[in-house]
DNA sequence: CGGCGGCTTGAAGGACGTCAAGATTAGTGG
DNA sequence: CCACTAATCTTGACGTCCTTCAAGCCGCCG
């Protein structure tokens, strides 16, 4: 396990996803579902590759796409984090969601047909662009392609819904850390240990509350024995209390 | 414009909308964009209108599909209002959203493949049901059903991003007012005067926030002659201050 | 007429926000 | 390696918006 790389300090010390080859993508990549089954039409297959772009680094802070831009690509994030974001017409910011590696971008444009919001790294991030147009001519020609994309939409409207629970301060930063939690893990990294790449504003903005009240829950939580916070290292003590705490919000 | 026969108490009162024929939807389906433009295949489009199963009526009360029911199609409302919803570990609900003729649910069971939330009729309705795995084949032999497929997942992303903002109780009330109004100005009702065809105890849960809390803001903007109530007729008299209160939740 | 669900209104309490001050950490240049 | 500064984070005191609890009202249907 690279744990103790992704725990390191330098820029390059979170890596970029294994590369994959001509038929196998990078093996966290949403799209790999597309790739993995037997029988997948292998040159189907080589054209989902032709048609992404790798694009990096970006530096913290820099904008892989913002708000008004014309949408023409999704993306998927290869390495690093990336924090959408919108705007509001009083200048407030809205945090909507970290994107490990793995995860898409973007699908939120195709309706509106511009980025409804921005996209920042967070840290030095990689992402792979997959000209939305290519990607739909594609999605009618291979079936597993159309499925993974309208798989991937639905998702997302499932992960939008659940921020959009009434629930207290506790349960939605216990459901976070759980949440980032089964991320990590299901990348190949510890479900215990793992390092918060964003700061507690950011936290606290993407939960909906003020910056003060995730340090009161983390101490809370940290009193309580759930979990042990050092800095931006977090280590999850009692999974099945913190299980119960965050019973509330629907997951999946 | 048939507001009176709208605004009606009978159960006949919330009309079908016009059935359309062999080449035309319901003009107000969120299928109409698919076959308006010209130059559509009318083979395909005479497919897409096989597949449609005209169900109903629903009474109040009744569920055209229940959360962990396996996926196998998703509905456009025909007539009538359907609220989704979900109950949550505590049995607590929690409502998702109203549904107005037109509008499809169903689109967030994709992914999970098991319906996520209850939907349930609030007044006397009809739908349209459209077998999923018959709409995909058609989505990838007729690019514009596979576009107007990606446009309406995309578009419930942003309808589930709104509701996850946090905003004051006048903000969310306001913008739920405008909403509605725009929704049914659209299918050629009254952008001033509609009724609301759910509860406060609804209209509460829907917005995370207490019953009280719905009745007590509608007075306040009612005393600031912004609206006028009596029951459940509503009727909007400041739009431009009353988009002043929503501003800050981004629309679209 | 009586009962019940839906709605309104008031009073009290609580969860979280805001403000302010300090502590800790990270970043930068000497 | 250290000094200095800025950003991030923590903690306390206080205020506020909204919830909760309780009571009463309205309209509808049996």
């Amino acid at each position: 396990m690279n744990e103790p790389v992704f725990f390191g300090k330098l820029p390059s010390a979170n890596p970029i996803a294994d590369d994959g080859d001509d038929l196998h993508f990078c093996s966290t990549c949403a799209f790999a579902p597309v790739c993995l089954p037997e029988g997948v039409d292998k040159h189907a297959l080589r054209e989902l590759h032709m048609l992404v772009e790798h694009v990096g680094p970006f530096r913290t802070g820099e904008a892989i796409f913002r708000t008004g831009d014309r949408f023409a690509a999704i993306y998927a994030v290869r390495g690093g984090t990336v924090q959408t974001r919108l705007v509001d017409d009083a200048g407030r910011e809205q945090v909507l969601g970290f994107h490990l590696p793995g995860e898409v971008i973007g699908l939120n444009a195709i309706h509106p047909e511009i980025y409804p919001c921005d996209a920042i790294a967070i840290e030095s991030t990689y992402v792979c662009r997959f000209s939305f147009p290519a990607l739909a001519i594609l999605a009618a020609k291979v079936p597993r392609v159309q499925q993974q994309l309208f798989r991937l939409l639905s998702a997302d409207i499932g992960k939008a819904t659940q921020l959009a629970g009434d629930h207290s301060a506790d349960e939605r930063l216990a459901a976070f850390l759980l949440d980032l939690a089964d991320r990590y893990a299901a990348r190949g990294f510890s479900d215990r240990r793992f390092h918060l790449t964003m700061t507690r504003v950011d936290i606290a903005n993407y939960l909906r509350f003020a910056a003060e009240t995730v340090s009161r829950v983390l101490r809370r939580f940290q009193d309580r024995q759930l979990v042990l916070i050092t800095g931006r290292e977090v280590e999850l003590l009692d999974l099945s209390a913190l299980r119960r705490l965050a019973r509330n919000i629907s997951r999946r």
